[in-house]
DNA sequence: CTGAAAGCGCTTACAG
DNA sequence: CTGAAAGCGCTTACAG
């Protein structure tokens, strides 16, 4: 049974103390004898006493409740990725006295993000990602509310943290040309999301600079349905790709799919890469050839930076996290 | 820009009234003259106030926060389930004024929806699954915080919804006997999940009463990764099981991938049917035969459940909510 | 080292 | 119909 109704007055009272003392007993701060504050400390055990946060949070005008933003968008909500993100904030917040309220937000709708700012209902918040007209992310730095971003942006005022995708392509597109592959397909998701944009760059700077070298790349953006992958997968084909990047892992089981159901043998007819090695993919046979990248540390470090920040701390303006490039079964 | 300090008090002076008259013009409560009333929403309006729910909160001790509490287990998270249950949840309580929280509990490790109820942070809270010994649960029932449980338990007491797995079961079961198939094996996760022993329940309905019928059945439970998975289905296709009934779609998920290894035809040498028509499979091919159900509109009816009890309304101790048969090519 | 008092921004009997 | 006052459960100058 909780002991509901137990105030810091009835403590006071109890112990013939003021408030005052209770309040400093329990919070640390101000001068106070040990003798009391052990005799404090010692009732408040006894007897499960624990401070009521919100009205601590009105006396100090904060709430200690982190803002968790992410995709509301039907499918994309479904990713493996904002869960793992999310137990990381959430196990961090918790350890440290916060808790973490969720909102859901699509392109054209911030409305339960705007409902939590202007109901000064959190102290601060996570964007978990980024897009290159970012509403929500205009919509925070306006209100003036503490926050950083998973995900990487131009915005250099923004405190942000990620994965080095650019490198990641980079260093995997890099590996399969060594492995003397000339014909690549990179097929993406959509062209907003700034991590789309970033993974290209890496995707052409393995290129760049090879200009003797003969290969030949196409690149198809925007590929939101599975329809479109095969319409995709079918032509690439056709032409004698002999490996298909694809930039999720959505899209990478779509790609896998079409060529199960075509009867085209991964990594003999032709090769498969992916990103995120989730779930979604896991167990899959064969094995893709993935990026892998410690999703959950991605939220736990966001959360300690933006808890760095309300402490007023200063701190990096950008973090770079990194990977691991996992050579498996689906390429040669 | 937010207009961050205006209070009640501001209003209340530049517009020479009281507190109390401002707050009853907010609030609506109380008699209160159709001309002031109007004046103070007319200014307020203009000023884009909004009020302090915190402080509010403290006053009428509310939160206006909805706890959910859903699984940390690292594989379990991930499950596209919980996303869609947030998203119901999260946009009704939204509409009604509620933010939610979130805390994620495992089996053995309930302390983020300790502090959360401790704190006094929610008005009532949503689990997301039920177990056999379900220490979230009889948690929340001790330290008397409202709460409904997305799942199905045998404690009368509590306000339970959950879509009817057990006929869902039965009647996938009974239309594949229907079409003669005479060897069937059930495949399920942790038992201790009450929706695997419905599905179990169901399944076996559909034997019940038809003593005569030429069958034979088989079931593993707590089936939790895919090499056990693999295992399994080596001895069934040595048995010649025609059919494979697999409760959840990560596991469906493992048992295809074996049989793609092994080369084996679905559905012309073993038929596979599944549960909830995830992204997980989606797009599978050939496509998989599946228990279709909605997860979002059961977040949002626990909630919509939820906020009645706070508002003192009387709500039916269960509610079941439908399902859909989708034959597909996995079965024939 | 300790306490009385004012304050955080609201609500709500109570009185008029 | 309206307002003064007390209260929600804390914190924090200020004074001693």
């Amino acid at each position: 049974m909780e002991e509901r109704n137990l105030t810091i007055g009835d403590i006071a009272q109890e112990l013939g103390v003021s408030k005052t003392t209770v309040s400093r007993a329990i919070s640390g701060k101000g001068r106070i004898g040990e003798q009391t504050r052990k005799r404090v400390l010692e009732y408040i055990e006894e007897r499960h006493y624990s401070p009521n946060v919100v009205a601590k949070g009105l006396a100090q005008n904060k709430t200690f409740n982190l803002g968790m933003v992410l995709p509301g968008d039907y499918n994309i909500v479904e990713l493996p990725f904002f869960q793992k993100c999310m137990l990381g904030i959430s196990r961090v917040a918790s350890a440290r006295g916060y808790d973490v309220l969720i909102s859901m937000v699509t392109a054209g709708q911030i409305t339960q993000l705007e409902r939590v700012v202007t109901n000064r209902k959190i102290d601060g918040a996570v964007l978990t990602r980024t897009l290159a007209e970012d509403a929500p992310m205009q919509y925070l730095k306006a209100s003036g509310v503490p926050f950083v971003t998973i995900g990487s942006t131009d915005d250099t005022q923004v405190i942000q943290i990620d994965n080095d995708h650019r490198s990641a392509c980079r260093e995997l597109t890099d590996s399969l040309l060594g492995r003397g592959i000339g014909k690549f397909a990179l097929i993406g998701g959509n062209e907003d999301y700034i991590v789309t944009r970033n993974r290209l760059r890496g995707f052409e700077d393995a290129f760049a600079g090879k200009t003797a070298w003969h290969s030949t790349r196409q690149v198809f953006l925007n590929v939101d349905d599975s329809r479109k992958v095969d319409e995709i997968v079918e032509k690439l084909l056709a032409e004698k790709v002999e490996c298909i990047v694809c930039m999720d892992d959505y899209l990478c089981g779509c790609v896998l799919n079409t060529l199960q159901q075509r009867r085209i043998a991964v990594p003999d007819q032709v090769q498969v890469v992916s990103f995120y090695d989730s779930s979604m993919l896991a167990n899959r046979i064969p094995a893709v050839t993935s990026i892998r990248f410690d999703v959950e540390e991605l939220g736990q470090k966001a959360c300690e930076l933006l808890l760095q920040m309300l402490d007023g701390e200063e701190v990096p303006g950008r973090t770079l996290l990194g990977y691991d490039v996992r050579m498996r079964e689906s390429t040669k």
